[in-house]
This record gives structure tokens, sequence and C-alpha cells, in this order.
RNA sequence: GCCUCGGUGGCUCGGUAGGUUAGAGCGCGACAUUGGUAAUGUCGAGGUCGUGGGUUCGAUUCCCACCCGAGGCUCCA
């Protein structure tokens, strides 16, 4: 529905001839002339798709409005020409005599005549808000909008909202830590000592990450593309937000419906994306596969958001928006036993190289899901198929599986002792189900894949969390947003001080200078404090010996160097950190 | 979402049993200092005491609501 709102010092308007065969003959006094003075007028034409039950929207925009101009008379004016899509007369009509019921309880409310050519002239006043449209969608108000819609931008208010930018900044602040009741080597304490990332209350759950906490993230991200593509993984992206009606085909909106995080575009409900799954799947669908593609492994270091409850926040380790190392492998029947020992296998790497301590964990059915009970039998046997034959040692809970298939969680222990699960291999007989995925066999026959879901670090943030507290905030030189910081005795050594520094960039070491002036101690101080591995001091003794003098990570050795022989042993050490498994 | 606790400069924390200019250390800036591996000195800037409302002559302080954070439940595709 559109409306078009006029301010006038005056309406006349004068009915001249029918336009509709099917409208009722006007009596003598209809015909007359009209005329209402200091008046809002409201245009309306009712468009394909509402009904009477946008009766409400009309009438709120109009309240709306008129409270603005303090208008008391309303002049309601049926105006077919705001819209090349019109809802039929009998609609129209009705919906137009319903709005003339409805505001006749606060107006003077008079009714130009439906269906009929008609004379008119106005005078519009002229003030900023005597000319407004508004439109109304046709699902606004219905009762298939979620509640959390945002039903009141359909609205589009076209007054100016009030508001200063001054008192809304210091109505948002940043989040501040209670820190009472955290070990000192918390997450939350390291990584606003090695300004890491921050959080604010305009995004709850959602991290802020500071250049070095990028860098980190960064270097995970970059190691995990590197073994994924020497394990045969292809990577796609997919998009952040996606139409509704793709969350109901997998059926994450069904079971998580109030988790979702809603938005429209273009008069569609749109949803971002809690799951990456849905996205791959597109993929898989758009070029047809054979069995000569499978095992197809197909990775997505996806942003995905969940609205959490809102007591089960926690630093990293808990959050509303993160980084999902996810993958999906298309295979069949035969091919997941090895494929599902193969995830086992990287998996025990990975973890092993962060030496991660961890625990597996087989969850059956749960009672939230989907797929045959049939489907569930075989997946369930697959997986245990699968861990037995590795020999591993798992423990199985009932109920807790994924709602589309039985899972296998790797539970990584933080440094209080604390179980966080990371990893995660599930099995879906449903998914492929859903979305018809179809490969052509051998036997040139169309068959079903089936597919595995898979994550290693889980959450990036909730892994980067767990490895600052694993290691103190010792992170490894690969790892270390600052690997070397030169560090002048005085300011003597200060040319000498930028010449090393200035080599170890180029080497492509994460390098920083310090040169302020205060006494050596503290400066020392302030680099372990930084967790720095690497800590270079320059005085006139290695200004005359061509040397450096080297800190490593903690030790209180210092080490003597050729500037060469150190640039390669730290390159070498960063090299084997973020290439090798 | 529920129960408990918290929120005071960038950080860590004092303080106000309602009353003039809310303090300190670190950090930051300036100046002095030129020192050998975990804190050099002096001076200076920096605060709507989480937000909104109430009580009051007066609220950072008391009351209410909300937001954010922490611990614990519940939850985690």
């Amino acid at each position: 529905m559109k409306l078009l709102f006029l301010h006038c010092d005056y309406i006349k308007f004068k009915p001249l001839k029918k336009a509709l065969k099917s409208v009722e003959e006007l009596s003598e006094k209809e015909k007359k002339e009209h005329e209402v003075k200091e008046c809002l007028g409201v245009f309306v034409a009712v468009e394909k798709g509402d009904s009477v039950e946008n009766v409400n929207d009309l009438i709120n925009n109009v309240k709306d409005v008129a409270s603005q101009v303090k208008a008391k008379k309303i002049v309601l004016y049926p105006y077919a020409h705001l819209s090349n899509n019109l809802a039929n007369p009998e609609i129209a009509l009705n919906v137009l005599e319903e709005s003339e019921k409805s505001l006749k309880r606060d107006f003077d409310v008079i009714k130009a005549p439906f269906g009929y050519y008609k004379e008119v002239e106005l005078k519009v006043k002229g003030h900023p808000l005597s000319e407004l449209s508004r439109e109304i969608s046709p699902t606004a108000g219905s009762p298939t909008a979620h509640p959390n819609a945002l039903s009141k931008s359909n609205k589009q208010p076209a007054k100016q909202e009030d508001y200063d930018p001054h008192k809304l900044l210091n109505e948002i602040s940043k989040s501040r830590l209670d820190t009472s009741k955290l070990k000192e080597n918390d997450h939350r304490i390291l990584g606003q000592q090695m300004d890491l990332y921050s959080f604010n209350e305009v995004a709850p759950g959602m991290v802020f990450w500071h250049n070095n906490g990028l860098i980190v993230r960064d270097e995970l991200i970059k190691f995990w593309k590197e073994i994924h593509k020497q394990h045969g993984y292809l990577e796609i992206s997919t998009p952040q937000i996606m139409d509704k009606r793709l969350w109901q085909i997998s059926g994450h909106w069904d079971k998580y419906k109030e988790n979702n995080f809603l938005t429209n575009y273009e008069n569609k409900d749109f949803i971002v994306k809690p799951m990456n799954c849905p996205g791959g799947m597109l993929v898989y669908r758009h070029s047809t596969k054979s069995y000569r593609d499978l095992p197809l492994r197909v990775g997505e270091l996806g942003i995905v958001h969940r609205q959490e409850l809102s007591g089960v926040l926690g630093g990293l380790f808990r959050v509303v928006q993160f980084i999902q190392d996810d993958a999906h492998i298309f295979c069949t029947e035969e091919q997941a036993d090895e494929e599902i020992s193969g995830i086992i296998d990287l998996i025990g790497l990975f973890y092993k190289k962060f030496r991660l301590p961890y625990r597996v964990e087989l969850s059956t059915r749960s009672e939230k899901r989907i797929g045959t009970d049939e489907m569930w039998n075989k997946a369930e046997k697959l997986l245990k198929k699968a861990l037995d034959r590795k020999k591993m040692d798992y423990k199985t809970s009932g109920g807790q599986g994924a709602f589309y298939g039985p899972k296998i969680d790797f539970h990584v222990k933080d440094s209080l002792g604390r179980e966080w699960q990371c990893g995660t291999i599930q099995l879906d007989f449903s998914m492929p189900e859903r979305f018809e995925l179809e490969y052509t066999g051998k036997d040139d026959k169309r068959k079903r894949p089936i597919m595995i879901h898979r994550a290693i670090y889980g959450s990036l943030e909730r892994f980067i969390g767990i490895l600052i507290e694993h290691y103190s905030g010792r992170l490894p030189c690969w790892l270390s947003p600052i690997q070397v910081r030169v560090i002048n005795f005085t300011d003597r050594n200060n040319k000498y001080a930028e010449r090393i520094f200035g080599k170890l960039k180029e080497e492509g070491i994460r390098v920083d200078l310090e040169l302020s002036s205060v006494p050596l101690s503290g400066k020392i101080r302030d680099a372990e404090l930084m967790k720095i591995p690497y800590i270079i001091v320059v005085g006139d003794k290695e200004e005359k010996e061509k040397t450096i003098a080297v800190r490593t990570k903690g030790e209180k050795k210092i080490k003597n160097m050729e500037v060469d022989d150190f640039v390669e042993q730290v390159k070498k050490e960063i090299e084997e950190g973020s290439r090798k498994i």
C-alpha cells in the first residue's frame, strides 16, 4: 500500500463521472463539491497483497503524521495513481472503508468517493513535514512475520529522527571486565595486556580484533589453509545473509528459529547465516557430479552468527559471532569410513602441534532431530566403526547428536581443567536428502552422496582463547604478534638499532623498535610483559663488535650473536611453525 | 533465560555512612637523565563515578529499571 500525505490549507474535490462500473451511485449530496479546510490529505493506493490486515498500519501512519503536523481533519482520498500494482477494487474499497471507520474514532474524516473521476484543488502548506510518503509492505503485521523481524522498518518513517550523537556516545561504553574471579593467565586479562582484542556493548559477544589479535587469527588461518590444501581440500566462501527459504530447506529454521539474526532485503526475509553448510550445498548443486569427483572435500572459513542466551557468553570462549573452520565432505557410504579416519588423524595432528590434550566423545541421536531411524542407525554405526578401527579411546553419550546426524566431538582441556568442544565430525544423511544432492555412479545411475561436516578449531575465537591460556600468553614465535623487539642501550646506539630493525623487517620478521630514553631494565620489563619471544639489545659493545644481544622468551641468559645468524634462526623457527603440522 | 556478584580516567584500584575542587600507582605528553637485561626522576594533561529514571535543596553515594561484564545453572546446529 502506498500513502501520500499532504498537509493542506484546504482541499476541494468534486466527483464528475464513474470510473468503475461496479461502484454504487452517489447521492445528490455526495455529488456536490466538498471543501475541507486545515486538513491532512491522505492519498491511498491499495496494492496487490494488501488486505484489511494492513488497516492498522495505515491508521498508525496517519496518526503518526497527524500528530506531527497537529491535524484534526483527515481527507481520505483513494488515489490509484501512486501504484502500478493495484489491488482489485473490492479489496481496495474494503480497506478504505475499514480505515475510515477506525479513523473516525480519533479524527474528523471525509472520504472522497471511490471509483470516480474527480476534480480536485488543494493548497499544500509547504513546511518540512507537509509532504510525506509512506509505504506499507503487505507482509508487515501478518502472522507469518517473525516477532523479531524488523517490521518497523517496513513503515519507512520519513520523519527526521531526533538524537544527539554526543549523548549517544556516552550511552555506549566498552565492556569492562570484572577480573576478581579470573586467574592471571585468563585470556581475557592477557588479551587486554597484549592488546589483542576488545569488546563493546554495541556488539555483545562479538570481537573487536586489534592489530595484534588479528595477526594471531590470520596466522592460524594461513596455517589451516596450508594444511588443508596438502590434504586435498578445496575452499569456498558463501554469502553472509541468505534467503529464509534456504534455511527452511536445511531445517535450521525449524530447529533454531529463535537463535537466528533476521534481516530483510527487497521485501524478502533473510537470515544472517548461523551455519555454512546450506551455502555449501548450493555450491555442490551448482554443477553435476560424478563418482569420480568423490570424495569431495570442501572447506569454508565462514563467519557465522548465533543468538545465545545472554548468560552464556564468556570472553572468547563463547561468542555470538565467530569464524567456523568448517568443511564438508561429500562421499559414498563406502568411502565414509576412510574419510572419517582421515579427519580423526588430521584433528589429532592439529592438536598435537599446539600440545593440547583432548578427549573424544561419540554423540548419538538427539530428540530434536530430522531423518529416519534407519539413517541414524547407519550413521551411528559408521562413526563407531571408524573410532574402533582407529582404536580411539572414547566415551559415548546418548542424545547429544546434532539434529541432522550423530557426531564425534573433540574436547580440548584448558588451563583450568575445563573442557571445550573444538573439533567435531558429524555424519549427515539428511542434508543431502533435503537438498537432493546427486552424483552419477559408475553404472550411470543417479545416487545420493552422504555428507560429513567437520571442524578442527571449531571456532577461531574460542581456539585463540584456549591457546592464549594454554601458553600463558607466550605464543609460539610464528603466532606472536610481535616476534622481535629491538631496544637501544643509549641514544648513541639509535642508528645501529634502526639498522638492525630495518634488516629484520626486510626479512619479513614482525619486529618493533623501542628507543625511548628510559633505563634498560624498564624496557626489558615492558617487552617481557608483552610476551615478545625475542628481545634484542644493542649498545656500544654490540655496535663495536657488530653483534646483537639476544634474550629469548623469558630466559635470563643473554646470547651474543651475529645478526645474520639470528635472522636465519628465527626465520627457520617461524617457517617450521607455520607450515609443518 | 534463571540465581549470585560487579561496573569510578587507557589499565589496576582507593574513596564518598548524600554536601564545595572524586584520589593514587601504572600508562600517556613534556623536560631532565644516557644507564648492560623485569619498574630513573620532575612536571603536566586526562573523569557526565555503566545508562536512564525516581527520592532530595543537593545523588558517584539511597531506590527502581535497563545495558554490559564475571561465577554458577540451562543451552551450544
